[in-house]
This record gives structure tokens, C-alpha cells and sequence, in this order.
DNA sequence: GACCGCTGAGGAACCGGTTCCTGACCGTAG
DNA sequence: CTACGGTCAGGAACCGGTTCCTCAGCGGTC
């Protein structure tokens, strides 16, 4: 902006001979111009190199054509994904995305929102990490708001969420049938909805003699790395990763020790990203719909921006994908 | 935008009882406002709610805060990570970003540009894509640009790019004592200035007993998953993936078709994304400096933005990274 | 030939801030 | 007591577009 001295819309009225109400009129392809001024108009503007400025129609238009999208974390294959649905969705509308990546800090959330509201049409927030008040004081942004993958009580906001429950319900019976009865779950963030989601999904699904238990690990690679001896410690025969990272993480760490997956121990996920296809042994997982949440995500917003009242939820269902990491249970002796 | 009868800085002027000049320089913590008229206002925009039109600002203040960053590809850990370093830097100094992803197709990328320019006060290219002629049209848009990972022929923008020959020269060396004397590159997309790049440092370094073919490919898991077989059909001993994506995707397979890495046949990469580093053999790769591509490419821009000079380029040195996937040679004959 | 209606361009208001310029009011010094 | 300088608030211009309103001019109809 402030270039060297911009041509403004103002230049070219006067390089057409005509007033900038005609030049915006056919910049903006209105119907209802002499096709001769439209000539005239296009030549000045094209000889001039005009280009008008993005920031005075915002103001003008009372709209930017931004959507702010919040992630937690941009290197999480998960919401590199979601946001590349977005986008794509959003593309199709005129839309586009501006991201802030919250680099999994539940503080830093509030602050990039505050300044994402200030350009944006509307909010799309993924796995919000904050607290529920925080969330709930969006409201007084006066954006249109649009949650992925966190169930606001109280519906505060329309939300696109997932419901693991049948499919780790499946995931259950598969470890069950290969004879796994202690498992071991490696913890997302404390801030995570979806950590006590799938917690609690596992605890409601898991056979009377199964045992649980869990360890801390976090929502990265190096969590699931870091957490694998503690987890192993437990005695589990099967370790379930809060997402793909974590469980990748962890089963780096067996290699490291020389412990076999799937023959000595089995490794379980959630979200299903790219990796968990392309290492081997394949992850088996709870399969996120990716692209559907960034485009049901759109589909909420996209009325809202307009206006229009929207659908208050929309609830996908994950599915479970067996692949190589999960195998029958070891007799080893720990 | 347009939202409910907006609380503009005339209402809190007006509650305040002040001019609107004067609501903005305690919004602006101008010095020289009277304390008791600073309370008054805080106040009055503290009651009513009120926060300053973004859209407004910018059209006033003649910059938007905004600088776009078109990358090739999100998913890509490469530059999801890039990005992270730009943003990271960027919010420092108060600026945001704005991301475009071309999803790898050379020609969306103009499109998005003539887009991200109305909008930011500067653009940051991440290993474009386009032809030479349309980056050098690139000038028109009269916006601070700074391009990434591909030297500019003629230097037409500030660019950060890597030097890769010397790690290419190291790669080279360490295959040559591990035995490897047929190589096979997997290629990158065709407008990808780092394919060149890649494949003629490797051409330059090897040994003349040396032979060195290629195979086409891509820069996404799936491309080297399908360029596997191909590659393995010339003979090769080692396979070097256009990037670790490509390389880890070539891993799978071949681990798929039961063929062990490193012990039948090693694998190397190029970017060392941290997936390089997590799984299992570890890939061998040449380390791009990832974070600081990120915060030079800040650095070459930042002044850029406040009209000052900048120079007009930084070459960063990349480092190869020996892992578990390269090995002795194998004797198989096939 | 006068009237009516429609097409299409110009003028002005507006979007919501920032900032320059002006001038009132105060205190101090001559 | 007056002149002068400094502080600080208000008024107005400005950023660069969009859009409503008005009205000129033209063609068609009775």
C-alpha cells in the first residue's frame, strides 16, 4: 500500500473523460453502460495500470472477502488438511482464508482471534484449545463463528463435530478379538476436547476384563516418542495415541528399542493423516472425516456470512481403518 | 462486517461527549490527551462495546498488516513449517498472514497472487511454481515481494534461496563409500526450480563410474509410492527422492513389495521434514534450514515493508543428514 | 407536436477511521 | 497588563472506493 503515488480510480475518470461512479460501474461490469464508455474506461485503466485497492472497497463494500481460520498447529497434517478444504471451499464463494496458527497455546488463541475478527467476515475455529468462558466471550466479537471439532456446550456457536464413539467402539473389538485386554492411552493436550472425548469413548467400549490406563504425551511426534517407555511400563499390549503423531512418535520409539510393532506390541491412532498409510507398518486408526469437516465447516459458515441463519450442528462420524500396526497380542512377560 | 448498527467512533464520541478526533488518539494512546477525557472515553468505549474497524484503519492508515504467502502445498511439511517461521517473525513485528496454497498447479498461482496483493502490505513466494516470464510480471503489482527457494534469474526480488550442492557433494560421497554406483533420482514437478536444482548437483557430484538416471515423479507420497517400481526396474542401488516426501512414499512401497531398506536397497531425500526423522529406518536426507528459510525471508522483507532498501539476497546452505535408510550395497542381482 | 418513460452518466453522500490545521485557553515572562 | 508560547480539543480534509439519487437526453406514442 502507499505506493508511489497510486492510481486511484480517480486517474482513470479523468483519463476517460468520465466521473469514477462510471469507472467503478464498469470496473464492476455493472449492466447499463454505452459499451463505447466501457471501451474507453477499460483502455484508460489498462493504460494507466490500474488496479483498484482492496482495502477501500472493504470499506465500501462492508465486507473483506476474508475468513479467519484458526488451527492449533499448522504441522499437524490434520488441520493442514481441514484448512486446505476450507480454503478450497471458501476459493469457490470468493472467499479467502487468513490462518493463525496458535502453535498449541491456549493463549495465544484470544489474542490472534482478536485480530483475525478486525479483518475477517467470519471465523472458522478448529480444536479450539481454549477454556469454555473464553469461547463463549467470542460471542461479543460479532462475527459469524463457526467451531470444528469441539462441541461448544450450550451450542454456543454452529459446529461441525465428529462422533468417534461407534467407531473406537470398533476399535475395541478388533484389539479385543487379537486379545488385548491392557491398553494404554497416550494423552492429547489437557486443553484438547477431543482428548476426554476419546477417553471417555474408549472407557465406555472397552470389555469388562480389558484394563485402561494412560499416560501423558501431547499432541506431536516428539510427545509420542517421549511418552512410549512409560506407556510401555504399564504393561499394555496395545498403546492408543491421542492422534496419528502421537502414535507414530510412540512407535518410533519401540523401533528405537528394538520392540516390534505389531509383533510385540500393537499401536493404535486417531485422525487417519497421510502418514499413517505410508509408514510401515501401516497405522491402524480412527479415521477423521478431513475434508468433509472443511467443507461442512464452509457449509455453515457460507449462509451465515449472507446473513441467513445457518444450521446450528452438523455431526460426521469417524471410521475405523485396521492396518498393519495392530496384531495379535504377544505372550511377552514384562 | 455490517453488522447490527455497528458502534462506530462516532457514537463513542458522541457518548463520550468529544469529537471523533479525539476518540481516536486515546484509542491510539496519542500523548497530549487530558487524563479525565482519556477516562471518559475508555469508558464510553468500554460501555458501548466498541472496537475500531479493522477496514477502516487500513484504508487510513494505508497498510493492512497483512503480508501473503503463497506456498506450492500445506500439506507439505516443508512449507507448512516455512510458513510457521513467517508467521512466527511476522507476528512480532504485528503483521499477519494471509496464506494462498496453489496445491502444486503453476497457473492457480497468479490467480491467487493478483488476489493476496489487494489485501497485504507485502508477499512472500515459497517455491513458486510459475514461468520465469509470469514471475518477472510480478513487478506490476507494485507490492514488496520476496520469493523463497528459487533464485530469481536476474534477480528480480529479494530471495532467500539454499545452496544444496555442498550436502548434494557429501550424499554423493557417502553413497560412493557405502558401494552405490547406480543411483536413481525420482524427480519433482516439472516447474518446480528445485528439481533442477537437485538433479544437476547430483549430476555434478557423482564419480564418473557413477550412473545416475531418473524417474519420474512429484512432490507428494503418493509420487514416490507410484514411482517405486519404475525406479527399481532401472537397476538402481539407491533412490533419491525429489523430496522426503517422495522418498518415504518410494520407502512404503517398496516395503510393500517386501523389499527391505536399507538392506536391499537405500533411499535418501531432501528437505529432512520431521516425519524424515520418525520413522522407521530414519530417512537419510539433505537438511533444508527450514525455520530460518521462515525468519530470513522475515528479515529480507520487514524492511522492505517500511520503504527502506533491502538486499537483495541470502543463500542459506543446506546439511545432509545420514540416517538409517542408506546402507552398504546390496549384491542382488536382478 | 407535446408528453411520457426509460436509459445511462454525473454528483454527492457514505463507509469509519487518521491526521493536519486551526484556534481557544492557560500560564508565564517582560 | 499585554505579548508570547505551549497544550490540547475540535473541524475538516483525506484514504479510495460504492451506491443512491437526480436529471439530461433520447425515442416512442397518442
Amino acid at each position: 500500500m502507499r505506493r508511489t503515488r497510486q492510481v486511484t480510480i480517480l486517474s482513470v475518470a479523468a483519463a476517460a473523460g468520465v466521473s469514477k461512479s462510471t469507472v467503478s460501474r464498469v470496473m464492476n461490469e455493472t449492466p447499463n453502460v454505452d459499451p463505447q464508455i466501457v471501451i474507453r474506461v477499460r483502455d484508460a485503466a489498462a493504460r494507466l495500470g490500474y488496479r483498484p485497492s482492496g482495502t477501500a472497497q472493504n470499506l465500501s463494500r462492508g465486507r473483506t472477502g476474508i475468513v479467519g481460520v484458526l488451527v492449533p498447529d499448522l504441522a499437524n497434517p490434520l488441520f493442514a488438511t481441514i484448512l486446505k478444504g476450507i480454503s478450497a471451499e471458501a476459493e469457490q464463494d470468493g472467499y479467502r482464508t487468513l490462518v493463525a496458527d496458535a502453535n498449541e497455546q491456549p493463549d495465544a488463541e484470544l489474542r490472534h482471534l482478536n485480530e483475525l475478527a478486525r479483518q475477517s467476515d467470519g471465523l472458522i475455529l478448529c480444536g479450539p484449545r481454549m477454556s469454555m468462558p473464553d469461547l463463549a466471550g467470542l460471542a461479543d466479537l460479532d462475527v459469524p463463528i463457526v467451531v470444528v471439532n469441539r462441541k461448544p456446550a450450550g451450542s454456543l456457536f454452529p459446529s461441525v463435530t465428529v462422533d468417534s464413539r461407534e467407531a473406537v467402539a470398533d476399535l475395541c473389538r478388533h484389539l479385543d478379538a487379537l486379545g488385548h485386554t491392557r491398553l494404554c492411552y497416550l494423552t492429547g493436550p489437557a486443553h484438547a476436547a477431543a482428548d476426554g472425548e476419546r477417553w471417555s469413548a474408549l472407557k465406555s467400549s472397552i470389555r469388562s476384563r480389558t484394563k485402561l490406563s494412560r499416560v501423558a504425551a501431547g499432541a506431536m511426534l516428539d510427545d509420542g516418542h517421549a511418552a512410549a517407555e512409560a506407556a510401555l511400563a504399564t504393561g499394555a499390549t496395545c498403546l492408543i495415541g491421542f492422534n496419528d503423531l502421537v502414535a507414530l512418535g510412540a512407535v518410533a520409539r519401540l523401533q528405537e528399542l528394538g520392540i516390534a510393532v505389531p509383533d510385540q506390541i500393537s499401536v493404535a491412532g486417531f485422525d487417519d493423516i497421510v502418514y499413517a498409510r505410508f509408514t510401515s507398518p501401516g497405522l491402524t486408526t480412527v479415521a477423521m472425516p478431513k475434508t468433509e469437516f472443511g467443507e461442512e465447516a464452509w457449509r455453515l459458515l457460507s449462509p451465515y456470512l449472507h446473513g441467513r441463519k445457518t444450521r446450528r450442528t452438523r455431526t460426521l462420524s469417524a471410521t475405523l481403518i485396521i492396518r498393519g500396526s495392530t496384531g495379535l497380542r504377544s505372550h511377552r512377560t514384562n
